[in-house]
DNA sequence: TCATTTTCTGCACGCGCGTGCAAATCGCTT
DNA sequence: AAGCGATTTGCACGCGCGTGCAGAAAATGA
């Protein structure tokens, strides 16, 4: 296979304003909403690109204007299903919207900085850091020196001034959660965390266990696996519970998020041979498709992240500059 | 929060240039490998653009040359985890060489020529259809007037002769693992494949079914689930066995994913109340986490990723124009 | 030391399009 | 038919860097 395009050289704005007897700067107009343009003229420029095949370059009109349309999406964390999700809404909305995004790979091992320096020689117009804890500092020292514009933090907290945070609303969604727990007399809460690091930027486990701190008056001991991953829950809840006798035992795992959740309905059910949710109830967080399927049954609560996604949107056009915290939706299934 | 850079503008070589003392193009030499460039200067360079906080522009660069580095990764289907793994191997060794990664959306209702054309204009020096189906017109169409250079068929089969592919070895594959369902004793296998479109890019039902032909001579059955994911797989399997007599069941449900195979398990177990293996057996393709997971533990076959990524750096740089076809490896689990 | 090769450096030009303003054209009124 | 404002069109300049070549500097050999 070799180099496909047939007629060799792209065909350039000057092409078609030759074509349509027009200038080339009335072939950008054509193309450029809300320009002064008559009616007549932009249908001839129109239909005269579309014989030849034209299409606005935007990476030499990124060059020319001081915008790329073009935003970095920097993820890691690439086995929960859950980032699936959010790459495919935003991918989805933003391009259905006329912007384009790159994908980049925030390694956990190496720094922020340089996905964050790879996406900045793109002329990125924002960065956009899903779902994932990351390094403020980091960032601050690549944001100096780079031309990174916006910094968004997206489904995940950051008290960074010089970034947004557009997230779910954590405190409403462990209230619900520990609402339906208390109604269905569940009293005795241990919560899975991921790895206990300083820059965790989820606020699940110290909304939930104030809340139930103050509902109830008892303390909620926690428990962190080392990764988000099956099998760290799994080891972590197996050690936990084959400690402890079946007395005080604890009745319900609240778990940060579904994948540690389904690890820790494993470990229940096929390491320590007990029932879900009769011996022990299990909640997660996200909704992951897997949650639905009859195997588990999650009770969990599903981010609004078609919302968040819009609100990106108004980010990156300048209406949004405010940090932004939406309710997303409490899903109760069968495991609790 | 406003545009953070502080120095306005961004640095450029002509900055770097003064500092270091040189010409704006002995800069660009500092920072292009393997250019003729004697090491003192480049150190020089190097130092001052390191201080002055520069990175070379790369909108600008592709601009000026034809090639951008960068490639349009697209894909649909965003359900399948196994999508998750691919596109985390593929962004990390592709950002690792040097090649950007635009991700793009084809939805299934519209076409892929819109999502190719999309990328073709930020200039992609190649477009990697990732593991999916596509319409071979619309992309002949795309191809035909647009500048994508290359287009590469990533971990699924195209015919198209202006296209390359890169792919596990599905023949193989699917022998493996029908030597290891007779070696086991299973002798009436289903097959559960997804959608039946005529651009199907699998070959793993024809193969699977044609070696089973030829060594038992029996014909292998095959049923459909109207989309790869969980519930259209227990909805067609539970259609398929309460009609069936137990003495005619299939022993082993051979399934074109491990989404359909872990939906049929489900439907197995949870629909039918039966028993997997000793019941029905079942087997996946891909290897996804969950395939791991006690509650599973499907027996699947995993596709050789990492080697497939190496190949299409190989493909970007020009050093491979063929078709590529690598055998995975065998993964037997509890549910054989 | 000088001639010759080899290595290194500087430069004109262009990639395709946006910006802001000036010139041209149009539509309407009197 | 002239005149005025509103609308539409054209254009010089620059965005930051790559290419290919020519000239300068350094290295080599006798």
């Amino acid at each position: 296979m070799e180099d496909i395009r047939d007629n060799d050289g792209a065909v350039t704005a000057d092409d078609v304003a030759a074509a349509a007897g027009v200038s080339r700067w009335t072939v950008a107009r054509a193309f450029k909403k809300d320009a002064s343009i008559s009616r007549k003229t932009r249908d001839r420029v129109l239909a005269a690109a579309d014989t030849l095949g034209y299409v606005p370059d935007l990476s030499a009109a990124s060059l020319a204007s001081d915008r790329s349309n073009l935003v970095a999406l920097l993820t890691n964390d690439f086995n929960n299903p859950h980032k699936l999700v959010l790459l495919e809404r935003l991918t989805r909305m933003l391009w259905g919207r006329g912007w384009g995004t790159l994908l980049v790979h925030m390694s956990e091992s190496e720094d922020a900085s340089a996905a964050l320096m790879a996406a900045s020689q793109r002329r990125v117009d924002a960065a956009v850091v899903i779902g994932t804890r990351y390094d403020d500092t980091l960032l601050e020292t690549a944001l100096g020196a780079r031309r990174v514009k916006k910094l968004v933090i997206f489904a995940r907290y950051s008290q960074n001034p010089n970034t947004l945070t557009l997230a779910c609303d954590d405190e409403l969604a462990m209230r619900d959660i520990a609402d339906h727990l208390l109604d269905k007399g569940y009293r005795r809460p241990v919560f899975l965390a991921g790895p206990d690091t300083q820059s965790a930027k989820l606020l699940r486990k110290p909304t939930f266990t104030s809340y139930w701190q103050q509902r109830t008056g008892t303390e909620v001991p926690a428990i962190h696996a080392d990764a988000y991953a099956f099998d760290p829950a799994i080891d972590r809840v197996c050690a936990m519970l084959s400690e402890a006798p079946a007395e005080t035992r604890p009745d319900v795992l609240v778990c940060e998020n579904d994948i540690l959740a389904i690890g820790a309905m494993d470990a229940i059910r096929y390491r320590l041979g007990l029932r879900v949710p009769q011996d022990i109830a299990v909640t997660g967080f996200d909704d992951i498709p897997l949650c639905a399927s009859p195997a588990y049954g999650l009770t969990t609560y599903r981010q609004p992240i078609t919302q968040l996604a819009e609100k990106l949107l108004d980010v990156l056009e300048g209406t949004q500059t405010e940090n932004v915290f939406l309710p997303g939706r409490f899903v109760a299934r069968e495991s609790t």
